[in-house]
DNA sequence: CAAATAAATCGACAAATGTCGTTTAAGCAT
DNA sequence: ATGCTTAAACGACATTTGTCGATTTATTTG
């Protein structure tokens, strides 16, 4: 897989900012009409020419901007879920109960997003969410004063993996609890981990 | 994707156990050959039919036991793994460290079996491997005093998934500690998960 | 405004994917 | 051993994928 210059900029890693209207066009066309089409068919069935269609776009212009499908469900995941953290007002600087808000973003993600739960286990939903849940760590560590030993990256990863685990989890049970139940059951098991001295 | 009989078994969830040996044989074969292909080219570069000529089966036989490449992976990590931890007897009833044991297998499954650690990024081991880890933890729980309000479920699903995403970051680190120190930290982060009272 | 730059379109291509119906042969039960 | 069941092989098919080169069109710069 040759991946090609792909509109200058790269999906992941560090991004070269774009502020050209056809390429943030594009790319929002592309991720609203994968949205779309997810409300009527199951990410394995929809094609990439369905998608371009969708979006009135050329099929090539797709790889222009993503490899694959799955890189473009990344994004759009990645996009959304960030949406939803900022609509809520979340930076986990005002750090009172921010990790069971970010649990409950987490959940309630998923709940509205994925159709059905059993498919949720083929979307690489992961490394979108888990990405962005662990910026928000991130910048919030920024806020504190650091323990000396401690390496901020790993715990924020390792949070932020626990976390998209048990909402995971939780919504694929059949019979779910409220998701604000979820969230202060998940606070109780990660707080801990931050709190993790000598390392 | 209509997924077919699928020589009457199926991959996720539920297993129909089979003893027929011309099954085993072919997963087997199938198995295998993704493995040592995997030492010469990257998991996106091979063809399921460059898997079967490998395996010296026929293209259509792949489909009778996996949909898709991704599925064959995740068996082939699933049993790896398994038989990584088998190999050091692991199984959580003797207690003492094996939290720190666990952590320890991963980091080496992901070192030793993972080409590049950027490839990484593309491969979805997560569910084989968290899955596997969930296991053995619920096989320790068994063997443990039962806390009334605790789920056993969610605390191993939690711990699987904060030990791979620890240990996923540590892979992908430039220049990595050893993974014995790794597998210290990612204790020392994990361990309180399952002290979490009142749930 | 005009020229340079770069994105989007178009058509075409070889390759890979997923699925079928049919035939061959291995495993299993009686 | 015989026959039933079912896995594996085979050949074929329509579709999708990923990539190209060439062209058109939109944006930015000077």
């Amino acid at each position: 897989m040759l991946k090609g210059a792909m509109a200058e900029t790269v999906q992941l890693g560090s991004i070269t900012e774009t502020t050209d209207p056809r390429i943030l066009r594009s790319r929002q066309m592309l991720m609203e009409s994968l949205f779309r089409l997810l409300t009527r068919k199951e990410f394995d069935d929809i094609s990439i020419q369905e998608i371009a269609d969708e979006a009135t776009l050329n099929r090539a212009t797709f790889y222009l901007h993503y490899p694959d499908k799955n890189a473009l469900l990344q994004a759009m995941t990645a996009t959304r879920f960030r949406d939803l953290i900022a609509r809520r007002g979340l930076s986990f600087t005002d750090c009172d109960g921010a990790l069971r808000a970010i649990a409950l973003g987490v959940c309630d993600y998923l709940a509205e997003t994925t159709g059905c739960p059993g498919q949720l286990a083929k979307m690489p939903l992961e490394g979108s969410i888990i990405a962005a849940v662990e910026d928000i760590f991130l910048q919030g560590a920024a806020h504190h004063a650091i323990v000396p030993g401690t390496d901020p990256k790993l715990l924020a990863t390792t949070a932020a993996w626990a976390i998209f685990g048990a909402a995971r989890r939780w919504y694929q049970t059949p019979d779910r609890i409220p998701a604000e139940e979820m969230a202060a059951k998940i606070e109780a098991m990660v707080k801990p981990i931050f709190l993790t001295a000598s390392m």
